[in-house]
DNA sequence: GATGCTAACTGATCTGGATCAGTGCGGCGC
DNA sequence: GCGCCGCACTGATCCAGATCAGTTAGCATC
């Protein structure tokens, strides 16, 4: 079994309930990648010519500005999907957090796949659908809410990613540096460390290691950090 | 000719690009609306049965916490498509922020002319990215940029959306409150006054009116405010 | 044209998170 | 084992923007 076929076939993801015939030649044109850790998988500015899945390893995607500043948009997980666009560059780029591997589908050939394949294309719909949704997420998080709110709705945000992945310990992995949530969540890394602490230090998480949170009291950091949309009746705030 | 029937004729929207005879399907599947201002046009959490295209007025997407804080998520303008999810309950509102007409299609019924018309699926899916592309854009806003930024940055994405309907005027109009700019830019209302205070009285833009702006220094405005990505050729921030 | 009423603006003060400046610690090379 | 390096954490100070408190400018109503 090559090495993208296990990834297209993962569920929940791009692929995975496409029928035998055109996951084969999903396959047929896919091009696997291995980067190591540290480098652009996407140039930022780039010609948008592919399409990447990420088959294991951790990467994000991050806007950058001249003077240094650095936005995070995305956490990519193994499964996930990135650099789709119509485009004709890459507004954001790709970065290789750890050592990764890809699966890389040509713009055009996957294109053309996707016309005559109506499933495939309304798998791509939803998943950009969805990609839509958690980035409006983002969008909250980042306009109305607190330092502390943010770190406790990104401990959720992990713990929920690794459950999807099929990860029932105890503890939830934190794959990515505090500078690198601090970029995600619009602060700064002290900002970050200083949330954690103050979340340890009222028993809703234990940190054994910088890498890895035991989440102690779900329903409060869910409450502290999720701040859930409500359905509102009538009348709006404004 | 029906009320729906312009709008869905309109270029560069969703259904702009699309034959005779599935526009044709389209309008005999739309329904007619107006609403008044002031009024939910998806009330936030209920079931997410239909989508909608902006006809006429203004209106935007927000989300809200029970305790009464709001982040704007898009401003509508017409031609807009909205309200459009795979999930069973819509996660925002919509709120008609002016009298609006709508062209109202119920999911059910659009789901099934989508997937015999690959042509209207990939409209669909073109949209969808691009608001995908905008939303990220916001994200960079509100996670990296000073209170002056994002108000300069709003202003050329207000000119840039009338001019795209075809305004050719010297003035922008402004068609909301500074409260609905602030919780879309994630400051407060008295933040984006004193930020339009400062724009103007460096000369970059003119004030004839609390819903009208002149754009004096175009270039100007765009550096302070759209922080441009740069094409990176190796090396990251973090 | 006086009387409210609402939204925009502006000034004074406060504060959450940024910034600056360390300290502590775990992993790695030698 | 020891020193080095990079990251996480923490303490002290600073500041952009929030908050609070008016003032001003339309605009409708009588």
């Amino acid at each position: 079994m090559s090495a993208c076929a296990q990834c297209l076939a993962r569920q929940g993801t791009l692929c995975g309930a496409l029928d035998e015939e055109t996951r084969a030649r999903l396959l047929a044109m896919a091009h696997a990648e291995e980067h190591a850790a540290g480098r652009w998988l996407v140039q930022p500015g780039a010609a948008a010519d592919a399409v990447f899945i990420l088959r294991a390893g951790h990467a994000h995607v991050a806007r950058l500005t001249h003077e240094g500043k650095r936005q995070i948009l995305a956490f990519l997980f193994p499964g996930d999907f990135f650099a789709f666009t119509y485009e004709q560059r890459y507004a954001y780029g790709a970065w290789a957090a750890t050592d990764v591997a890809l699966c890389r589908l040509a713009r055009h050939q996957l294109e053309g796949l996707v016309t005559t394949t109506p499933a495939l294309e309304r798998r791509i719909r939803v998943q950009v659908t969805r990609q839509l949704d958690s980035v409006q997420e983002l969008v909250f998080t980042l306009g109305r809410k607190t330092a502390l709110e943010r770190v406790a709705s990104f401990l959720w945000y992990l713990d929920y990613r690794q459950r999807k992945l099929g990860r029932p310990g105890a503890m939830t992995d934190i794959p990515m540096s505090r500078a690198d949530i601090a970029d995600f969540l619009g602060l700064t890394s002290e900002s970050v460390s200083r949330a954690l602490t103050r979340l340890r230090s009222e028993g809703l998480i234990s940190l054994p290691a910088a890498d890895q949170v035991g989440i102690l009291d779900m329903p409060r950091l869910r409450s502290i950090g999720v701040v859930e949309a409500e359905p509102v009746p009538e009348q709006p705030p404004g």
